[in-house]
DNA sequence: TAGTTCCA
DNA sequence: GACG
């Protein structure tokens, strides 16, 4: 089964299957990993437990969305291991989360997620940014991976759909208080990257847009 | 509860 | 065995 009936799909749930061009999807795929060099993988830590996340993770732009044992999700400008600021966001993903959601500020994350031979991802919403409202957008790279997505209560029924290499999510609306989650990757079913594996890419914005541009665009006398 | 495991 |  390829794709999930859309009418079971939160509102403000979009899927581009297919976004990218494969030499778009491969040249996007050596960017990352070029990242890798100076912003390497590492395995995130679920606050208080401790115990490790099967995704292994690094991120791009002014903000990165890190975990560990004491300090629990959040935002951070810097690498948690080599203190390094993140690479820059790659300029596809820029344009792209341009021409798909429209929103009026620029992404300030892109967390990249690595989905190895068994990882998987639980159902969770994403809630650390201040820009709630704000559209996330996943491109995922790379082996295709079981998405699920749910409701804003934990019990709420899920759907799943496959996502495979260059398909493009926006979680706008609703659907961005959804619970959503990865419960398998088909590992190897691809050569985009080395010996199998999927990369995952989420824009998001973090901060809340300030009121001077607000009243800027809408108009108003700047300070 | 961004975790694991179990089971119909 | 895959899925939920």
């Amino acid at each position: 089964m390829t794709s999930a009936r859309a009418d079971r799909l939160p509102n403000g749930f979009r899927h581009w299957p297919g976004e990218l061009t494969v030499d778009e999807q491969a040249a996007l795929a050596r960017e990352v990993m070029a990242g890798w060099g100076s912003a390497p993988l590492y395995t995130p830590r679920l606050p208080r437990s401790g115990k490790p996340m099967r995704v292994r993770m690094t991120n791009f732009g002014l903000l990165g969305w890190v975990t560990d044992k004491t300090g629990g999700y959040r935002y951070q400008a810097c690498h948690p291991q080599t203190g390094a600021p993140w690479p820059a966001i790659p300029f596809l993903l820029l344009q792209l989360w341009d021409r798909l959601t429209g929103y009026p500020a620029r992404p300030e994350a892109c967390l990249v997620n690595w989905y190895g031979e068994n990882a998987r991802l639980g159902l969770h919403v994403d809630a650390d940014e201040e820009a709630l409202d704000a559209p996330v957008m996943s491109v995922s790279l790379g082996d295709p991976a079981l998405f699920r997505v749910g409701g804003p209560a934990r019990r709420d029924p899920t759907t799943s759909l496959w996502l495979e290499s260059g398909d493009v999510v926006v979680l706008s609306g609703r659907a961005r208080h959804c619970h959503h989650g990865v419960d398998r990757i088909r590992f190897g079913e691809t050569n985009l990257i080395g010996g199998g594996g999927r990369i995952n890419l989420t824009l998001r914005r973090v901060t809340e847009l300030a009121r001077r541009d607000c009243l800027t665009h809408a108009g108003g006398a700047g300070p």
